[in-house]
DNA sequence: TATGAATGAGTATTCATTCAT
DNA sequence: CATGAATGAATACTCATTCAT
């Protein structure tokens, strides 16, 4: 085999790796996840996991890692073009939309979720803007909605994560209780965004 | 040893596997916890853990309860003849304290959480103000305050459960990410309760 | 308790333990008997086995010599005033009909006869006649048949011995196969006979 | 070590592990048996059995099946050129002489048989004699002697298995009581032959 | 007589990991 | 690069039995 070619072959490998653990996390729980499983799903021998990760936690770590980027991605994109509050609006309905769509996936990654992977998803800290796009899009409509005297003004920085930790929250439970009608979640969602943004418009 | 010692034995014993299986799953995790360490750590034999619970399962879940119910515990009391608008900051400032004050417990008891007990703790849901009594004291005080004019009138099921996913959000946070100053926490609950009180503020 | 309500009781209980133990063996197999399940099932605790019987091993022999003993029991008694061949015929039928009617029963105790058991059951050895109330039924058969004229004299013990093999050989394989429809057992039985008897018939 | 080394030391390994396995069943019975007691007679750890038996299950069938098998080989083959009646005579006196070679590994192997084997080793029905190559070879012998006119004409099916039944029933028997002499063994087997001969003889 | 408590010894099975090949 | 073989360490759980009460 050329060396491209070989070297091609193994970073599919690694993410075929990857992508099997993640599976099985989601498919059946962490405890779920061994070595052995991972490698027999890909029709390799066991230790050959060892070659592309150091052990059974550095391998979990990555597919942790991984599924929750890729869940954050799922979330869809705010339109160009809206009023701030539209834009909180939108984006608190999206993401709680995300976290209904893939729910079962939402579980097992929110709730799985390992102290070492909280640096990346810290949010109340300071760097928190920069490492959460979320937080991010929330401040720069919060800013644009008090320079367009729509919001009062504020701390950005501390009412946009009170913003998160609200959305945060019902989106959590609703994660967690997974019997709560359509209806029901419907109106949880409004009631919430009717109490934040009243408790920062201008008027 | 007479009837009544050995029976007082046998609940001090009963205990003392409850509190070091609670013990395990606070310092280790849950995964950590085994039939073996539990046993070894009181100093009896592995059979022993069967006589008071049925099976592993079982002590998981009676420590994780009884975990959950202490903490719940040490949420310190309102204090009586306050507005209804003092109550819901207190109340939210002293839930925040307490997890602060526990804050290891609470991230193991809080992540580790498992579906059995998600009944219990169910918020969202009609029933949710029967099951916690947070939730219950929160309807309270917005009662309080749409008759004493302070709230406007509006869905109180509805708003209790979206001032409480905001407390538990920023809480869950807090226990997440350690390293907040105090003072940047003082500022967020602050920015919190001024955000979700003016939302629902007459005036 | 009076001396006599005492021993009652306790010879009840004894036999209630024996009884509990046949049941399990019948039931579930040797292999799931258990001194636990034996009190539990009696609604005593384990120890008080202990009391009655030595140890487990004990119990199992008196649970299944007392089983066998019953099986053979249930085996119909032969009608008084038939000719030699036609006890035969009728005893040899009779044994496979209670064979057939208790196929549980047997395969649990058949199977799993242990050695301790076998000298209680022997049958070659010189003093199988005493032992074995089927064995010294057959003898007593071909003497009369012998005496009659319708066999040919011959060595009653052995010719008993093959008799009884030949019925024991045949009703261990239907016990074991079970899936034999009734016509082919009856033809089996039918076969058996005519064979048996026309090897001793005086014709 | 080289791949062809390495597969010749990997089926070593396994037919160690069912010999072992055959050993403490013959030795202890099968309640003895064992996964960790096999590995250590043969100074492996214990999980070494998984690599070459499913289960214990597995391991169990595997060394009982093998274990009747070889007995079953062991069975002198009858000698050519005989007549039909020395045939079965000789089969017949073959099958109880190899019981007595190896009393203790019958006894083991026709006792603890299972339930699993009973198809292999099934008899009774019609498809016995595709099964067992003993009820075929006396099936042979029936029909022989019939166009030979030295039995009479009947259902060669049938009469087979009445004089397997028969040869089972003693088999059977000798095994469990083994002390039984050398003379009353023979003796019974003489007249065994002796009645099973004549009542199918045709004259 | 009867038992609750306790345990030592044992069970089958799984797993992450190593290493020679 | 990839693996078959092997294992030490664990796992939850069961059981017969003893003994003080």
């Amino acid at each position: 085999m050329s060396r491209v070619r070989q070297q091609r072959h193994s970073e599919e490998l690694r993410s075929r790796i990857l992508e099997t653990a993640q599976k099985i996390i989601l498919e059946d729980g962490i405890n779920a996840l061994s070595v052995r499983r991972v490698a027999s799903e890909i029709d390799y021998a066991a230790p050959v996991i060892y070659q592309y990760y150091r052990n059974k936690n550095h391998l979990i770590s990555c597919a942790i890692q991984e599924g929750y980027r890729k869940i954050l991605e799922s979330v869809e994109p705010i339109p160009p073009n809206l009023s701030p509050d539209e834009e909180l609006r939108i984006s608190f309905k999206h993401f709680m939309d995300s976290a209904m769509q893939v729910p079962k996936a939402y579980k097992a990654f929110v709730l799985q979720i390992s102290s070492e992977l909280l640096a990346e998803t810290s949010v109340l800290g300071k760097d928190g803007s920069k490492k959460s796009p979320t937080l991010a899009s929330i401040i720069s409509s919060l800013e644009s909605g008090i320079d367009a005297g729509l919001f009062l003004p504020c701390n950005v920085q501390l009412t946009a994560r009170v913003y998160w930790c609200a959305m945060f929250g019902l989106f959590f439970r609703l994660i967690l209780e997974t019997d709560i009608s359509a209806e029901e979640r419907e109106a949880l969602i409004q009631r919430h965004l009717d109490v934040l943004l009243r408790g920062i418009s201008a008027h």
